[in-house]
DNA sequence: CTGGGGTCCT
DNA sequence: AGGACCC
């Protein structure tokens, strides 16, 4: 959970807050704009320290964004404290294997720090309660549910780890400072130095937003302690590295704010060179070898030196977060990207005994895949093998049928992975021979939704719940031409990720016989077929055509209960869309200017249509039921609100029953003022704008239900683009510009995810 | 004697 | 497939 202990210990040295500059930093009003404005104005002001003038190592964001960062204190023990009260008062150490991961404070007042062998911390204290904290099933569940409330808050929540949370809070703030007089605002919890004097306060604005910021870090941190049960630390500042760094200023439950002028003297309290996240310990190693042994000789060393071993891209992360300079975005991820289990042991020397372990390790997995309603086409084993003061991991990873998750049949499901995980283990090691392998992992990735793509997700807005069953929509890749049943994947191949992003020419042809029906092996009738198909166009490197489609399929039946969300919204609040979607803007405004520029060409291609091929015996005999009626039925599924397990049932005591707050109230109400504007459909189809590479009798021909959805998720997709340029405008920071495209189209969007997943999932 | 997860980049 | 990073 923490660092590695041989760097543990931390010295607060160089505290001197000495020199500041004087430069004078006004900036016109960045207060009340509506917007963050005018870029150069808030450029931080190069700093008295010569080496801070390397243009690279200044911020292009200044002082414009109010970030939290909030840390759950000691979380394994707090959740195993929750689960049994009784352990409160006594020292506690969360157990694996030979290591006590983390411990509660009593134990620590005790002297067990984090990360100590079993020996060790029993040594010092011999009444410690060991609890085991191998299987994380209810510290993962937990964590989600921190991540829901906050994102509650502002819909920029991006996790690390289980037990931390960055928000972006910079529109929060604003909107709450337009209603505030400011001049009587004063912080909550601690500020950094706030007993000094300080004779030149950042006038750009930040004082009054990170002090509403600290406002808002107490409401979450009230709330998580309310509805969980949690304590928390948080750290207010205006990027994220300074916001975790500051918030572990005031460790267990409480809160710290950094005000700007702080800055440069609270970076200099930092020393380690593993201090600062990010560097890691090989980037350590590697300096030490540079002889650079500490941050004060990093700090002042130029690009250039650092380039040659780094390269120039990385040189300049380290070098700004070794300054505190870090214009890295709050990203909000979504449900994970990869699920995977694990365990470690003395030795596994037989097959059947990998497979035991195995079969262990796939169960869990199942479970957890069938709870998260998606489906993986990845699937990568991982091992240690014994070697005497070596922790090497190699891995093998190899496509899987999407077919398998399709069927509800868990026991087939097992045996067939198994073989798959068998396979890749015999890539790994000679299993006729004797082999000693320390750690067997197993990891599903490349996971995706049973809807897959672009407007689909749509029709699963409107209700915030699971459609459950009777729609049953299945991303397909290749087809293969003889079943009909596109055989999306094959287990020799490689990820389906290939097949979508790096598409070979001949996927045109694929596409278009699919267009035609005849890889069906039917001639399908017209009216079953809805087809819309829209070329995705091409990055300049590659000429061939990228397409795949969405089928849905129709069913009658209902899929397996116990699917949970991820991130899902508490509240019944209509608003979780239109706060995903501004999340969207913010994050891509970062991360992939051109794709603000081009707008759908991200989308891929999307096809839908009435499957008339059904795998056996997964649907019903007859599908002749339209799309329409399948799109209805599922909605007037998903309209009956499943009982909502709220978060009171599973938080085990302090029934201290707190509705979120009184603000938080107001804020979800607004939300779903500004939210519900019903998108009447006009009648005069010429009149509707699409987009241009929608045809446009293909869409005319769509259920009229289907036609609003699309045209709201247009003008959503519209209006977020608008932003996007806006902010993008504002806001040059665009670290990663260069990115192939081939690779950027490979990548999910993890706002298509965010929208998607959100509603078909319960 | 070194968890059991995750992320992204190359 | 591996390596870096994070917790």
């Amino acid at each position: 959970m923490e660092r590695r202990w041989e760097e543990e210990q931390n010295d607060i040295g160089g505290e001197d807050p000495e020199e500041e500059d004087d430069v004078d930093w006004r900036m016109p009003s960045a207060l009340g704009s509506p917007s963050i404005k005018a870029p150069s104005m808030l450029i931080q002001p190069s700093s008295s320290i010569a080496h801070r003038s390397e243009t690279c190592l200044q911020s292009k964001l200044g002082h414009s964004r109010t970030i939290v960062h909030i840390d759950l204190d000691c979380f394994y023990a707090q959740v195993e404290m929750l689960r049994n009260p009784t352990l409160r008062d006594k020292p506690l150490g969360i157990q694996q294997k030979n290591i006590v991961v983390t411990t509660n404070y009593v134990a620590r007042a005790r002297g067990v720090s984090k990360l100590s062998y079993i020996k060790e911390a029993l040594i010092k204290c011999p009444d410690l309660v060991l609890v085991s904290g191998e299987d994380l099933t209810n510290y993962r569940e937990t964590s989600t549910k921190v991540t829901e409330l906050l994102e509650q808050f502002c819909p920029l929540v991006e996790r690390l780890g289980f037990d931390e949370n960055f928000m972006d809070v910079t529109k929060l703030v604003e909107s709450r400072l337009t209603s505030t007089d400011s001049k009587k605002l004063v912080h909550i919890g601690h500020s950094y130095e706030s007993d000094a004097q300080i004779a030149t306060q950042c006038q750009c604005g930040c004082r009054d937003r990170l002090t509403m910021g600290s406002h808002i870090a107490k409401e979450m941190r009230d709330t998580l302690k309310s509805k969980l049960g949690l304590t928390s630390c948080a750290g207010v500042a205006t990027n994220k590295l300074l916001a975790k760094l500051v918030g572990a200023h005031h460790k267990p439950n409480d809160q710290t704010v950094l005000f700007s002028e702080w800055t440069d003297s609270f970076m200099q309290t930092f020393t380690k060179l593993r201090q600062i996240p990010g560097i890691g310990h090989s980037s350590g190693k590697k300096l030490k070898g540079m002889g650079i042994q500490n941050l004060e000789e990093l700090r002042p060393t130029p690009v250039s030196t650092l380039a040659d071993q780094f390269g120039k891209q990385q040189a300049e992360t380290m070098l700004r977060l070794a300054h505190g300079v870090d214009d890295t975005p709050v990203v909000s991820k979504g449900p994970p990207q990869s699920l995977s289990d694990e365990d470690s042991f003395k030795k596994v020397g037989t097959l059947p005994a990998a497979k035991e372990m195995m079969t262990g390790l796939i169960k869990n997995l199942i479970k957890r895949l069938r709870s998260d309603g998606r489906i993986p086409y990845t699937m990568r084993l991982t091992v240690r093998k014994y070697v005497p003061g070596s922790w090497h991991r190699e891995s093998r990873q190899t496509g899987i049928s999407p077919n398998l998750f399709q069927k509800h049949d868990d026991a087939s499901l097992l045996e067939q992975l198994l073989e798959v995980a068998v396979g890749l283990l015999q890539k790994l090691i000679d299993t006729n021979r004797p082999f000693h392998l320390t750690l067997i992992n197993i990891c599903f990735t490349n996971l995706r939704s049973k809807v897959t793509k672009g407007a689909i997700d749509s029709f699963f807005s409107k209700p915030a719940v699971k459609p459950k069953g009777l729609v049953t929509l299945q991303s397909q890749g290749m087809c293969d031409g003889k079943t009909g049943e596109m055989e999306v994947h094959s287990s020799k191949d490689d990820s389906i990720a290939n097949e979508l992003g790096d598409l070979p020419a001949a996927n045109t042809e694929v596409v278009d016989k699919m267009h035609f029906g005849t890889v069906s092996g039917h001639k399908p009738r017209e009216e079953e077929r809805y087809v819309i198909k829209h070329k995705q166009k091409q990055p300049s490197s590659s000429g061939s055509v990228a397409s795949f489609r969405t089928s849905v399929n129709v069913t009658g039946k209902v899929e397996a209960e116990g699917s949970k969300s991820f991130f899902k919204k508490l509240g019944s609040s209509p608003s979780n869309k239109s706060k995903s979607l501004s999340c969207r803007g913010e994050l891509g405004t970062a991360r992939k200017p051109e794709s603000v520029a081009t707008g759908l060409r991200e989308q891929s291609s999307w096809t839908v249509d009435t499957a008339r091929d059904a795998p056996e015996g997964e649907f019903d005999e007859d599908n002749s039921l339209l799309l329409e009626e399948a799109i209805r039925s599922s909605q007037n599924v998903a309209l009956k609100q499943p009982s909502k397990r709220t978060l009171e049932e599973s938080s085990s005591h302090d029934t201290t029953e707190c509705s979120v707050d009184d603000s938080l109230a107001k804020r979800l109400k607004n939300d779903s003022d500004h939210e519900t504007k019903p998108t009447t459909i006009k009648q005069n189809m010429e009149e509707i704008e699409i987009p241009p590479d929608i045809d446009r009798s293909v869409f005319n021909v769509l259920p009229s239900n289907m036609k609003e959805e699309l045209i709201a998720d247009w003008e959503r997709e519209k209006r977020r683009r608008e932003d996007e340029c806006l902010l993008a405008s504002s806001s040059q920071n665009l670290p990663k510009n260069k990115k192939s495209s081939s690779s950027a189209k490979k990548k999910q969007l993890p706002a298509v995810r965010n929208t998607i997943t959100k509603y078909f999932k319960h």
